[in-house]
DNA sequence: CGAGATTTTGAGAGCCTTCAAAGGCGGTGG
DNA sequence: CCACCGCCTTTGAAGGCTCTCAAAATCTCG
């Protein structure tokens, strides 16, 4: 599989030269399939590879003392996945395909490689760092002061967002792809009251849905209700380093 | 003032050349007192530079539209402050001193230098934010699925190991710093339940309390009530690249 | 078509909030 | 040095948001 993924992602942010391109493609040159409900690696286990993903949905979360879990984040297609093994000899987090997922691994010694060779790609994944670390305080906050029916509406927009990624159409229907126990572990409430926030969503006529497939009727009060901001808006990467 | 305490910082983790070190002591050439209770930068407002927390306590917090308020962290002396100035146009957070702070502020295109001139350096900033993402992870993972009591112990736990970084002489007792309104900002609670749940541990004898002191009387049940992960163990850095 | 997973719905309980007010502490100005 | 003032802490009572428990309905997949 020619290409890379994650470049398509940076891409986006700056114009990538033709030895960039080349440096984070040789990060792409493997690539390993995981089944829908597969993990890729599990908490605690030993960490191996850093991952992109190519295709398909991923989540990571973390399972407490008293069994619950939480999903700290998902993953789309140019994701990088599991960063943390550039860090921990134990994964901090388990990362669960959501659906049938295609990933790309790579050693974490590459990344000496890129640092050393390629400066300004790694100035570009700390930027990539700092923008998923505002989406985490994002959700900090939405999970400590926000109401349940805010956090459920938090998510959908977020699922949204990310998958019409490329799809510039913007369709106000999708594929939710989630259960409602999923979507209760990733706000912090139960799968019932998710299903009762729901509920009420398409109660207010902000949502409607059938079967997976999730619409939004009304985006603007869906935005307002869940204080929305998007994290990959407003940009300013004037200081980087020239291309390599 | 010569030195860099965020060169004391990655000193935590590798053993940094000489020129690194002075890489580190350009970007805190600079010096700029804070008084308690003023702020570095509001949220939304434009960002400008990036710093180095030498002397103090400081916190990120971000305002909802009802009025509410999420403290996102703490910040102790060697943290770097305002990362999020590397990336966005607009801060994303207020930053505000708890106590009178000193900072050294330096401008993001130092970055830009850093990340040619010194690889391993720029690695290691990869590698302190990675961290930090870790521990905004716990916090997310506190706030969606544990008990205020869990959630007010970890706050007190965090404090605690933060502030004694470089004080060997395990301590059991320190000075919080913080107001009960401050403690809920930070774990999504009321000051009144604060209020409560430290009365509750202190019923419980698990830590005592004097003035504005805490003292831990059981410390291995304060980090069972509290699911505590010591973030700044079990690195594994093998991979970096050479030193410049 | 059958079995397991997921969604939906109801009733009751509990954790945490809201509202209110009193007491304590530090800091400032006279 | 003392009095006053504002902020912080503490406490009580009542209410509500969300959870737990339970069971039926629906869906998905083999």
């Amino acid at each position: 599989m020619p290409g890379s993924y994650f470049a398509d992602r940076l891409a986006g942010m700056v114009v990538l030269s033709e030895n960039e391109r080349l440096a984070l493609e040789r990060l792409e040159e493997r690539e390993r399939p995981i089944r829908r409900g597969m993990t890729l690696h599990r908490e605690r286990e030993p960490t191996s590879d850093i991952y992109i993903l190519r295709r398909g949905t991923m989540m990571s979360s973390v399972l407490l003392d008293d069994g619950s879990r939480q999903i700290l984040r998902f993953h789309f297609p140019g994701d990088m996945l599991a960063a943390a093994a550039m860090v921990y000899r134990e994964a901090p987090e388990t990362i669960t395909a959501l659906s049938d997922c295609l990933v790309a691994p790579f050693e974490r010694t590459a990344f000496a490689a890129l640092f050393t060779q390629q400066p300004r790609l790694a100035a570009l994944i700390m930027v990539y760092n700092q923008i998923e670390r505002a989406s985490l305080t994002d959700r900090l906050a939405a999970l400590g002061r926000t109401s349940a029916k805010a956090r459920v509406a938090a998510i959908l927009i977020e699922m949204r967002n990310r998958m019409r990624i490329g799809d510039i159409d913007g369709t106000q229907s999708f594929v939710l792809g989630l259960t409602q126990e999923e979507i209760g572990d990733a706000t912090g409430l139960t799968a019932v009251h998710v299903n009762r926030m729901l509920r009420q969503l398409e109660e207010e006529m902000l949502i409607a849905r059938e079967g997976g497939r999730v619409t939004f009727l009304d985006e603007r009060a869906m935005l307002r209700t869940a204080n929305y901001i998007d994290r990959y808006a407003k940009l300013d990467l004037d200081w980087l380093p020239p291309a390599g």
